[in-house]
DNA sequence: TAGATTGTTAATCGATTAACAATC
DNA sequence: TAGATTGTTAATCGATTAACAATC
């Protein structure tokens, strides 16, 4: 939300996050028809009636990739693929741990669909030491106490936060201590952590509340 | 995303959705803030300060609730709660059912926080008999097929899916035709429903790209 | 060639932020 | 009373949408 000012003299324009949040829904799509091989270019138009976008939305997302599209021909969905990869820096596969292994951390570490984009899981922790030891989704267990070393060790820089609230502000504490840089909290807890850590807070009860609030206005407008 | 312009007499203006997003963090403030029984009235400013949420904004937020402040005292935290229960519509909670009994599905059925937000997953439902019969965090797992009668029913409204991919589709269909009016997406398989059907898409890993582009942006001013 | 589609500049729309008089 | 804080109207900001000349 609050853009700290620091200088990037690299990028110009901030990017806008809605754009930032439409990319993989492009590239998800796009990996697809480029799977089925039948499709070389590919129009805004097209993706648009497909993505229930509108035509000139996809043309300013993929504007930001700087992938140059043909009048007439539309994109070239290769050409699109590999440039929404560059754009979010995909090319290099981030690492990532995840803290507090109970049933949503089992679900994110089930979750393949990440590694498509561009994180990668290594491993897990969790002070039960009855799960550690063991695997979720090929990953291990670790105890969390062994978490600094292992991040200092392999400079690892996002972390995903799905511990009891409890524990949430403590756990981003020996995060942060130890170097991670990008934390994903999950937890309903409100996180401090140093300005030069970045927290991103998953709301679900949010959405939750969108949806909810949705349907009655919906359900309110029939009757 | 597009409001598809049925008329709703009640409500004139349209509610912004990043404050119906905020909403909700607002109420578990003041029902935290109501526990410990210390203050009757809060400020926007002291609200802003604890949120990290400038004043102006809290104030925007809260008007829509309909409840007044009172110059150089503030806001009464109760009438607030209250303010917010309301506009939600939470004085009636809303019962939900959940399809795919999963990790992530068994996270959500778990997750005690979304009955606070007016929204309560009575039970569960799944295709693999070794679940079924099953109950995961007090909430009975059923098998898919009686799905149908029990909507019908129970005249349950809002469906949650946690299933496999490749069943969303088909699964999101047995909602729909059942009578389920608003379904939370949380399958990386875009969803059709009819124009009466709410569809909200959870985009976890749209979150992560966002949260990984930051760090990328963040790593690369400090180089 | 004709016309579908891009790239770019401008207009619109809506959310955020600012300003300030009213007031407890 | 003095001043912190609200409520409301206006200004700003940024994202979305429109318009249209350029072009393969």
């Amino acid at each position: 939300m609050a853009d700290d000012g620091k200088k990037n003299a690299q990028s110009i324009k901030p990017i806008p996050e809605p754009t930032l949040r439409r990319l993989p829904v492009y590239y998800q799509y796009l990996k697809k028809i480029n799977k089925e091989g039948k499709i070389d270019f590919i129009s805004a138009t097209q993706i648009g009636t497909d993505l229930n976008i509108i035509p000139i939305q996809v043309r300013k997302d993929l504007e930001i990739t700087e992938i140059p599209g043909r009048p007439k021909l539309g994109y070239s969905v290769t050409e699109l693929i590999k440039g929404i990869e560059d754009f979010l820096g995909w090319n290099n596969i981030t690492d990532a741990f995840l803290v507090g292994a109970g049933n949503l951390g089992s679900a994110l570490l089930g979750y393949n669909g990440f590694r498509e984009y561009g994180v990668n899981i290594i491993a897990a922790f969790d002070n039960d030491e009855k799960k550690v030891g063991t695997e979720i989704a090929g990953k291990k267990i670790l105890h969390v106490d062994k978490l600094p070393d292992m991040v200092k060790r392999m400079g690892i820089k996002i972390g995903i936060l799905t511990v009891p609230a409890a524990y949430a502000q403590e756990t981003a504490d020996l995060m942060a201590d130890a170097g991670i840089r990008a934390i994903w909290n999950f937890t309903h807890v409100k996180i401090s952590t140093p300005p030069d850590v970045i927290i991103q807070h998953e709301n679900l009860a949010a959405s939750l509340v969108v949806l909810s609030k949705k349907l009655k206005i919906m359900l309110q407008a029939e009757n």
